[in-house]
DNA sequence: CAATAACATCTAACATGTTACATACCGACT
DNA sequence: AGTCGGTATGTAACATGTTAGATGTTATTG
């Protein structure tokens, strides 16, 4: 369902008000699990204000919505087709991970890129993708390492074809396979909230430099260091990776400057 | 101000009505700075979403509020003195935090023990942890290393006069002191949250199994490994104190399962 | 008596009205 | 002309009313 309506200051987004009850139709994503008293792995609850959060998140992450942008809370409801309060609610998530700043009283802005926030997320993304690089290599997990070839060969394709979407969400597959493969409940989702701002910023970047190749060519090399259970390589290869980003960053920051808070 | 005004149900919970504008004086938590154009770490603005927050988080990692038990978010509201939405904001920060249940249409309550994300919170915890000492090893800084053994010092009275909760407190404060060693913007507050969990166990361990001494030792080992510039053995002495709380959370699941989800 | 369907109840989810505050604008006063 | 103070405006924060759905209970039916 959710039908394209578009599109007011370059905002893309979407009409949710199909998916209520307005035809006897089945809706989608409106299921419920009511596990009240089982594993209870987060609960499949698709309510609206999950709906928004998606849907922000994504128009964030993709840059949509640029860095700085104004968000008017009203405008977004009434575009969505909901009250305030999903969106609001979903807002505040937002701000939580990060992804948003909220003025109090004034305002709600996407939020603009801060090097010391970006850095600590470097930071944060490294210690636990090679927290479970390291966990992932002890256990030795052959069909893990298999996932991640495919990945990997998937992602050549896309960059062959020079498709950034596909490539990027290639890109963010491989991450979620390579915390999966530690095999930790919820590791993924903790992992992907703390990488959004990283996630936000490569992308532009990708755009930006047009440096699928050489992406490439990183990933490569740290799941060849995985492969060979060598988890202080598969660090360094990180590292170097974020130093090359730094690098892009700056000269981001220098052509962009209003992307930027600092 | 923050009058305590006790307590159904075991609740001990605060007014909040009392830092209102209801006199003319200054109203403490009320300040908000307007940096809309500063350097923004954090708005200073402690709404009363926030406040409403900080006070259930509290209770809930302090287990006034006990794993398992229902929230009744109008109860909350009442009790302190606001409305519905400040706490249903609040709760669902908690939740996204882990803190607590909601089940939609059905109910809110405190989250109970799931060993398998303690385990995850672990992982998290360690990862963050020893990251940050490896970097705060490689700038060597003699000032942090004496907050480190001044906190330590502060321990150790407070194990001796038996005061559980000075304890506690010092010993989150440990783990701030670690992460603001590492020098990164807002790493402090990532860390924290991500620890909720484990600092809920930990101080219900320390409540049922009363091993300040033990604890003690621990810390004082991770400190004098750190102080080795010895990361690894940072790590595994970690480690070897997560494999303790395994052990010990095993067996509060046996006398106290209603705690516990899994 | 067991299974099931109607129903009562309770709560989160959602909608919407109201308030307070941050900001910008504008005019008066020095 | 520049500073100060009042005022207008717009938004988040807060309050409260309404809806939908999950659950437990009771009536009903085989």
């Amino acid at each position: 369902m959710l039908d394209v309506i578009g599109a007011e200051s370059n905002i893309l987004l979407y009409d949710l008000q199909t998916s209520r009850r307005s035809d006897s139709g089945s809706y989608e994503l409106q299921l419920r699990l009511p596990n009240r008293d089982f594993k209870e792995q987060k609960v499949v609850s698709v309510t609206r204000k999950d709906q928004v959060y998606s849907i922000l998140r994504q128009a964030i992450i993709s840059s949509q919505l640029a860095p700085g942008e104004a968000i008017r809370k009203e405008l977004v409801a009434a575009q969505l087709g909901v009250s305030r309060t999903p969106v609001s609610d979903a807002i505040n998530r937002l701000a939580d991970e990060g992804l948003v700043e909220i003025y109090p009283q004034t305002g709600t802005f996407v939020a603009r890129l801060w090097l010391d926030k970006i850095e600590t997320a470097q930071f944060v993304r490294v210690a636990l993708e090679t927290a479970a690089i390291r966990r992932t290599a002890e256990r030795a997990n052959p069909e893990a390492l298999g996932r991640f070839r495919q990945n990997l060969e998937d992602q050549r394709k896309a960059a062959n074809s020079r498709d950034f979407e596909q490539f990027y969400e290639l890109d963010e597959a491989l991450h979620d396979l390579i915390c999966d493969a530690a095999g930790l409940v919820g590791l993924r989702e903790i992992a992907s909230k703390e990488r959004s701002q990283i996630d936000r910023v490569r992308r532009l970047l990708l755009h930006y430099e047009a440096r699928m190749v050489e992406t490439l060519a990183e990933h490569e090399a740290i799941i060849s260091a995985i492969a060979d259970k060598d988890a202080d390589r598969a660090a360094a290869t990180m590292e170097a990776h974020i130093a090359q980003m730094g690098k892009m960053l700056l000269h981001l920051k220098i052509k962009r400057p209003e992307l930027f808070g600092s």
